[in-house]
DNA sequence: CGCTTTTGACCCGCGC
DNA sequence: GCGCGGGTCAAAAGCG
């Protein structure tokens, strides 16, 4: 992947349009040398100049995000371009030893196909992605459990790395789930967490929770169905990140389903406008992404300004 | 007191 | 038909 490198060097390149922020009180304080305004006036001329400057970084921060989505979607492509490739030539030899396995293979088991996404969710860190597309003829075994899994709802996976000492199964996801039930399952010590939507009593997604048997620092969530109510990221309550099962941060990046290829480039512009919003939305709403992006301005800031010692 | 989570029991599909 | 295992139900417990 030698073009990761490049796109993200872009990316700096747009951080380095970001703002230049003036802190508030240093503005206040400018204008309160000036002896001939009322103070009274001074505070709203202040305030305005503030939500000015505000409205501006907000512009400017929206286009630099709509430049990393753009980024971050090619990149998207990029890699599951490589993956199909991959699983091309992988494709017979996996096939083969799949076709002389035992085929008692159960439904969930079957699910692997489909797409798949890596988050982190630890705080410090940005997200890992990687989805595997539903290989289109690499099981030789199609005949009876396709159409099996085709008949399924919309099923994708999310991987989510956690702290392997923290044992609750919680995937922050931007959704509300209420869970009602927990199992043990065969082929993995740790218990799996069944949730089913508490946004909306209609909608009828159901998500399953489970440790990864190889790397328990790993969530493996599965998502059953598509959700017929909006985002709820807007929803104040969205917004506790210690809410129990109720989640926030990420929405679902993108959670596809298997059947189809969701290209970014190929979505209608509103629609992308919207995945910039929600994007913003969620990253605003991290502390830690602020944090690590006001350091990643202030750190251009003393880059491009070599005059200072 | 009401809502959520827990957990054992039950249901159902699948393979033998 | 039987057993196994995943998924769901629902009463009890927990919590604010």
């Amino acid at each position: 992947m030698e073009s990761t490198g490049m796109e993200f060097s872009s990316l700096s390149l747009d951080l380095s349009v970001g703002p230049l922020r003036s802190s508030p009180s240093s503005m206040r304080g400018s204008v309160k040398e000036e002896p001939n305004k009322s103070p009274i006036k001074d505070e709203v001329e202040v305030l305005r100049a503030e939500l000015n400057r505000m409205s501006e970084e907000n512009e400017r921060l929206t286009e630099m995000l709509q430049s990393m989505c753009a980024s971050y979607s090619s990149l998207q492509s990029q890699l599951i371009e490589l993956m199909n490739e991959s699983n091309w030539e992988k494709g017979s030899a996996a096939s083969a030893s799949a076709s002389a396995s035992p085929v008692r293979k159960r439904k969930s088991e079957s699910l692997d196909t489909n797409s798949a996404h890596m988050i982190n969710n630890t705080p410090n860190s940005m997200i890992n992605f990687v989805r595997h597309q539903t290989e289109p003829a690499s099981s030789s075994d199609n005949s009876l459990k396709h159409l099996k899994v085709d008949s399924r709802p919309n099923i994708s996976k999310v991987y989510v790395r956690t702290n392997a000492s923290d044992s609750s199964l919680i995937v922050k996801d931007g959704y509300q789930w209420r869970k009602y039930g927990q199992k043990v399952t065969r082929d993995n010590p740790c218990p799996r967490a069944y949730f089913r939507c508490a946004f909306a009593p209609a909608c009828q997604v159901k998500k399953k929770v489970q440790r990864s048997a190889e790397d328990q620092s790993i969530l493996v969530a599965t998502y059953e169905g598509e959700h017929t109510h909006g985002q709820p990221t807007s929803r104040p309550e969205a917004n506790g990140a210690n809410n129990g099962s109720s989640s926030t941060a990420l929405p679902p990046i993108q959670v596809a389903p298997a059947k189809k290829k969701p290209r970014q480039g190929d979505e209608p512009p509103e629609i992308q406008w919207r995945l910039v919003q929600q994007m913003a939305s969620s990253l605003t709403k991290d502390p830690e992404f602020t944090a690590a992006l006001a350091s990643a301005i202030s750190g251009k800031m003393l880059e491009l300004s070599p005059s200072r010692s």
